[in-house]
DNA sequence: ATCCTTTGTGTATCGGCCTAAACATCACCC
DNA sequence: GGGTGATGTTTAGGCCGATACACAAAGGAT
């Protein structure tokens, strides 16, 4: 019932992900420094991330040897092209999640920025650019905003409150509104020999 | 205006996760193993995660550590009830994200799985049952699911298109609906020769 | 010229996660 | 007994990302 997510074929991507969650959080660093003080130095980085300056020196190095980082002449941090499509991207990511999880899903801020941080990096640009869609279409019509932020108001677990059948659920133990699918697991394989 | 991002309050709970992306693979490796073999060992995990025999033994012996597996008397793998708990909660925060980028935001199923795959551990569990209610609430209803259906099939990039002023930007040159934010730049990152 | 602070880098170490390879068990079989 | 194969663990590496600590270079202050 719940191959796909194990069968080898999708849960390895995670490590190969385009970017690291750190190393987006340089490239954002780096990117915001430039910004509000018109240079970015590696102690600045480290400031601001609260790292070792030995840490952001050697982050900093890894990400000039994959080419999203170089230096001016007098040997100010830059952002290459490359680097600050990654910055802006990741950026991007973290403000639809953010604004997603608290203004449509009604998510507390704290958490909903913590959600968000933790997948910016991680999400497909497409993936981005859909959610951002739908929450223009949801957002667009203020009826409908409200509509919705009525129903999210109306937030509880489980499915029995709802009258009509739940569209969600395939089976009445498979409830994707009950989080700890918590069917009582079958016990032990019974010693002796089952395999072979 | 990118601040909150980077001021050192939320970057850092990446990493505070409860749990690892691999360790949550390994923990669904087991339960899937007992759900469909009845048992599970070593080996079974490692076949299944496509990893050596040595990786599964050292990673499992970590995931005893913390509590999360346990053995039988004949030494069969067991989750005890808070690694069947995580278990559980990742599994279903797969269902439900892959759930709703495929059939709520109309992403290809392949990016749809990988991008689920890549978050599932990092959602947290409030911000999870949101979206199954606001997924409810969607499918629910026929006409609404089709609207929404429908709008989604005409995404495009861009603000342009949409003659009411766009609810997401606060700014003009702080788009979400545009990848690259700012600047002048806006395609994704490198891995395919797109541009230039 | 010398001191001292700032800045950047290097080294050692740690934990996570993998591989390959050696090793130890054990069960089974003739 | 002595093979043989399957199973699990350990060890030695490698890569990555973080830390702490020490060191080097540059520049201003005296």
């Amino acid at each position: 019932m719940s191959k796909p997510i194990n069968d080898g074929t999708y849960w390895r991507e995670f490590e190969k992900n385009d970017i690291t969650h750190s190393a987006a959080h340089y490239l954002m660093a780096i990117d915001a420094l430039r910004e509000s003080l018109g240079y970015a130095r590696v102690t600045d980085v480290a400031e601001m991330l609260e790292v070792s300056r030995g840490a952001a020196s050697m982050a900093i190095s890894q990400l000039k040897k994959r080419g999203w980082v170089s230096e001016d002449p007098n040997r100010f941090l830059l952002l290459t092209e490359e680097g600050k499509q990654m910055a802006h991207l990741v950026e991007h990511n973290f403000r639809i999640l953010s604004k997603f999880f608290e203004e449509v899903l009604g998510v507390g801020k704290d958490v909903a920025m913590s959600d968000a941080c933790k997948m910016e990096h991680l999400m497909s640009l497409e993936t981005g650019q859909r959610l951002v869609w739908l929450m223009r279409y949801i957002l667009s019509d203020e009826e409908r905003a409200a509509q919705v932020h009525q129903n999210m108001k109306s937030f509880q677990e489980g499915c029995e409150e709802l009258p009509n059948a739940c569209p969600l659920c395939e089976t009445p133990d498979d409830c994707l509104a009950s989080p700890a699918g918590s069917d009582t697991q079958q016990q032990a394989p019974e010693k002796s020999s089952k395999k072979k």
